[in-house]
DNA sequence: CGTATGTTGCACATCGGTGTGCATTGCACA
DNA sequence: TGTGCAATGCACACCGATGTGCAACATACG
């Protein structure tokens, strides 16, 4: 294996490159085609076509890796015992620079292959309620909605934080904890001192 | 003018018809072409350049109503001197059905058109931004996050509860409020006593 | 009835993006 | 030096959507 592996890394090197490109890419335009990918990857349309069989195949690849990550940090947040307000900070501190990298899903949700994405990212929905609903078991977060749409309104609230940092820069992780505790219920009070107070006491489970 | 007017009314019809549908159809399928909408207003794909010269104009169309509405309602609540709470109630009540109607511009700032479409939506965030600003001054709304950001986050809610009765439809007005209400701060209790408290002293200048 | 106007049906040119085939080049490795 | 594989460059066919031209049709109005 040695013998062919700077090449085998080599192309994979490549493979990687062209996802993160397509990634970045469609993140400002969700429409862009082969050719801007490549272009942007500087490598010809035709490579492209190479690794992926299809547009449609780079795109599900793209999206399913968000949501493997995705569901990856909410699988360990899960795994901890804290109290749900910490365990929500956490969680979006962890989310965020996924939901910086991946906020094409926003826009892929819906257009083209809105339903096959959709599919993928209903198991991130199930389990994000399953967070807030701890939280709301535990009189943590407010009961005045469901656990289903507060999860959203949540994980939006982040991404929207995310998406404006585009044009706002001095938007951190902070102001999406802020925003997204707001919305679950949690004195605004209590949510900045969560927001500011850094992980002084890391569990062992939660790190990285 | 009453001669043709029959004729002349029949015509504005058909067009305020394929405006409606195309709002719709757009609405759960953004990349919908110009076949579908004319299919789904029960005309030829032909009559519909015969209404709009591209497909582009007819997008833009509906975005500057969607733009023109939204302000007017920002505008008229603006010009009552109600607390700033009541406010944004009466905002998000009266945002709420226009939200609704043209969930569209979610899916169409990013996309296609969407530099043109975002700069025709530049008034309403900043329309929006000088609301929450108000209601920071008047301490009613919390100062964590800069009133620019805030404004998206909350119609950004409102819109996201809106979408979700896609699929949750039992998700109305109040939902929203309080979502965004939290957003800005405002204590859950107070948030809910808001929500549910219907508009018993109706003051004058908000009556639509 | 004749006229004007909106709608229809169909043909057609155009454009951009997708996906494929194939010969060629460059490079790492044996 | 020769072999293998990835990348290149260009060809091409295909497809779907856009936008246009034009004759035919329906209908309301005079």
């Amino acid at each position: 294996m040695d013998a062919s592996a700077s090449r085998s890394t080599a192309t994979a090197e490549t493979r990687e490159r062209i996802l993160e490109v397509a990634r970045d890419v469609l993140g400002g335009q969700p429409d862009a085609g082969m050719g801007d990918i490549a272009a942007a990857a500087g490598v010809v349309r035709r490579t492209v076509y190479g690794h992926f069989p299809s547009r449609a195949a780079l795109v599900r690849t793209l999206a399913e890796r968000a949501a493997r990550d995705i569901v990856e940090v909410i699988s360990e947040v899960k795994a901890s015992d804290e109290p749900a307000a910490d365990l929500w900070t956490e969680f979006v501190r962890r989310l965020w620079p996924v939901a910086h990298r991946y906020r094409v899903l926003l826009a892929l949700r819906r257009g083209e292959l809105g339903e096959e994405i959709h599919a993928l990212l209903t198991p991130v929905d199930q389990s994000l309620a399953e967070l807030v609903e701890r939280g709301q078991r535990s009189e943590v977060f407010a009961r005045h909605l469901p656990p289903q749409l507060l999860g959203q309104l949540a994980y939006a609230a982040v991404f929207t934080v995310a998406d404006a940092g585009r044009t706002q820069p001095d938007l951190d992780v902070d102001t999406a904890v802020v925003a997204s505790l707001l919305l679950l219920g949690v004195p605004e009070q209590h949510a900045r001192d969560l927001s500011t107070r850094r992980r002084s006491s890391p569990s062992s489970s939660l790190r990285s």
